[in-house]
This record gives C-alpha cells, sequence and structure tokens, in this order.
DNA sequence: CGTTGCTTTGACCGAATGGTCAAATCAAGC
DNA sequence: GCTTGATTTGACCATTCGGTCAAAGCAACG
C-alpha cells in the first residue's frame, strides 16, 4: 500500500515540482498569502494541472508540514547522552546551523507556522517536541549534576540553539544586509562564533 | 505643520484602535494574508469607516512599520562606549529582552516583514540599520582589542543577541508548548539564562 | 493505427477582497 | 434648534482567488 508505488514518472516529476514550488512561496509568504497561482507558476504548470495533483492547496501545504519537524528533529535525536558532554551539545549545534546553511526555506516554513500561531502543528509542539526536549533536558541537567558541563537551564540552552541557528535562515536578509556583500556568506564565522559561544558557557569553570 | 495637530478626539482614538488592530493582524498574518474586514473587525469598525481614517491597507502597514525600526534599534543605540564593556553588553541584553517582553507583535511585525524579503524595510537595513551595527562593532571590537572583553565578532554577538531575544516573542507558541502550562513566563529565567550565557562569553579568561 | 488511460487546458463559477461613493447620521458651536 | 462639518454606513464595483469540469491532447501498448 505504497502511496508512491503506482506514480508514474510525470507523477513524480511533477509532484516533486510543486512541492518545491510550494515550500519557496509559502515560506515567503505565509499560508493565507501564497496563491495557487505563484505556486503554479513557479512549477511551471498551469492551475488546474496543479490542482490535478493536489486537491487544494492546503494539501500541498500539509504534505510539506508534515516531513518538516522530523527532519528538523533530528538533530536533537541525535544528541547521545554516553557522549561527551560538551561535544555532544557542540555537535548538536553544528549539525542544526548547517540544517540552516542547506534548507533555509524549510526554516523559513516552520517560522512562519509558528509566527502564524502553530495552527496546523500545534498539536505536534506541545506533543512529540515537548516529549523529546523533555527527554534531551532530563540528559542534560544529568550532566549539570555530575559536573560535566556547568549548571544551566536546559530549557533555555535548546532554546537559545534553536533562536541563534534558525537566526541565519529566517533573517537572512537582515543578516546579508548588515554584514554587507563584502561578507557574502556568514555562515563559517557563524559556526565559529557558535562554537566559542556555547563552549565558554558550558566549559566547567573552577566549582567553588 | 503637525500632522496630529487638526486631529479630532475621535480621529486620534479611532487611528489609534486602527493601528491597534492592524498590528494584531499584521504581526500574526503577515502583509498578504492579513484582509480590511479581519482590522476593521477588530478595531471595531466597519471596513468603509476603517477607510475613511487611512486610504488603504498599504497606508496602515507603513505607517506601523515607520516607528518601528527606530523603537527597535533605540537599545542598541544605548550602548555606551565609555561604560563598563561587560555590563554595556548585558544591559543591553536585558533592554531587548523586555522589548521583546512588552512589544511582541511588533517583533512577530518585523519578523513577517524580514521573512518575507524586507520589501517595505531593506533600504533601511543596508542603510541606518547597517551603519548604526557598524558603529556600535567597533565599539565592540575596540574592547576586545583592549582586552577589557574576551575576543569575538561583534557582528555574530549582536546577531546572536537579536536572535535569542526576539525568539521569545516570535516563536511564543512553540515555546509555551515546550515549557507546559507549568511554566507560564518564561522571562524571568530566559534573563537569568542570557545573563550567564553573555557574560561567560565575554569575561576576558586567563590570557594565554 | 487504434484504443485506453494518463495529462493538460480553456472556460467557467462562487466567494472573498480592496476600494469607492453618495447618502444618512451625528456632534458641536451658534 | 439649526447649521456646518465630521463621521458612519449600505450598496456597489472590479479584481483576485480557490476550485470545478468537460473536452482536448498525448503517450504507451496491443
Amino acid at each position: 500500500m505504497d502511496k508512491t508505488a503506482t506514480r508514474t514518472r510525470i507523477q513524480t516529476k511533477n509532484r516533486q515540482a510543486i512541492l518545491d514550488a510550494g515550500l519557496a512561496v509559502f515560506s515567503q509568504q505565509g499560508f493565507r498569502g501564497a496563491t495557487l497561482d505563484q505556486i503554479a507558476k513557479a512549477a511551471g504548470l498551469s492551475r488546474p494541472n496543479l490542482l490535478y495533483y493536489f486537491p487544494s492547496k492546503e494539501a500541498i501545504h500539509v504534505v510539506l508540514l508534515a516531513g518538516l519537524l522530523d527532519t528538523w528533529l533530528d538533530p536533537l535525536r541525535a544528541l547521545d547522552a554516553g557522549g561527551n558532554p560538551v561535544d555532544e551539545v557542540l555537535a548538536y549545534v553544528r549539525r542544526k546551523l548547517e540544517l540552516s546553511r542547506d534548507f533555509p526555506r524549510e526554516s523559513r516554513l516552520f517560522a512562519n507556522e509558528i509566527l502564524q500561531g502553530a495552527p496546523r502543528i500545534g498539536a505536534a509542539l506541545s506533543g512529540e517536541l515537548k516529549e523529546l526536549v523533555d527527554e534531551k533536558a532530563a540528559v542534560i541537567r544529568g550532566w549539570a549534576a555530575a559536573g560535566q558541563i556547568a549548571e544551566v537551564d536546559p530549557y533555555h540552552l535548546i532554546f537559545s540553539i534553536w533562536a541563534m541557528t534558525q537566526h541565519y535562515a529566517d533573517f537572512d536578509v537582515q543578516v546579508h544586509a548588515v554584514l554587507g556583500p563584502e561578507r557574502a556568506d556568514p555562515y563559517p564565522s557563524a559556526g565559529a562564533y557558535l562554537d566559542t559561544l556555547f563552549r565558554s558557557l558550558l566549559t566547567p569553570r573552577n566549582v567553588t
């Protein structure tokens, strides 16, 4: 019963083109701001043709959001309670930053959804997202209790990692406006900065 | 020639109601996603009545964005080259966080504008925003060179302050979903966390 | 080459949207 | 209470939007 089993070559190609176009448009305009014409044009199809592949605008959006949270949380899932605490967190930061660099549209799609009050993924936020964060927060708290990292609020630590890594994707225009054309790619220096930032936060000091 | 000089009491009241309603709707739906009916309803006026006070949807949006950047940058302007470096930065973080707590809709309005590619304030970003940041970045670089704070990229430092403080306004729904109902107000703990974070980053270590 | 099923399109529809306008209502000073 | 100007409204309009549908085009296979 694989949904992709009975797909023509044309079908897979056009579905992909539509999802790609939808991602581009939704991530910039939000759901309400996006129009089917914009998406159809970006996909190189006529509007009725687009609606031959997806039953509605909503359907495209749903498919896009569906896979999103999962991919987005993968780096956090990989945080290993058995590894070296500081390295684990820094590796998480690095993976998250790479995600922003490689999939900025996905990041902006997510940002739009949250800004609008998460009408379509609110349940997943207080469900699987909260569960995962609770679990990993406990791990971090454990490390702190064992003196392997400094005492920090694990929730705010995670929030700050999200905020800073996604900032480079979501506020891309602002970052480039401020840095100017000469510093076109902010990611190398951002990576170094974030590394320093979280290392200095987590590295245990001379305990009093 | 003060624009407010010839305003009736009713005018000032209704204009304010409209701007307030517009802020609420635009900050959640973005410009394209917002409708005049939503704004009119939120302002307690009929749509034609609303258009008696503002000539168009765009006009409301423009007025809202106009004052925004200025208010938003005030805390950074207050960063004093003559003060104690670490204290100055930490005070900046605190002021910025207060802005997020007290004016979350303004923060989201700004976020929406940037997400959409800053079509209306792009010029101000590479203009006055860049100028101000360049100036303050130079101040921070000076502090680092003098050994008063640790060596950090001043631009990324500023980005990280923006990202983390605004995160609590823009991603409010997500923050609350993750923290759950028992930790309703994240701001006190966020303030403490950010204080620790940036203090540990900036405090000069035993220089090698 | 003809049939069958997949794909594409032009024409169309109802609803929503931004905006206009003339007429009605209201408030305030005389 | 009457007049004048500010305010409010209902009716209306053109455009855009999401979506439908029947018919046309096309590819593949016998």
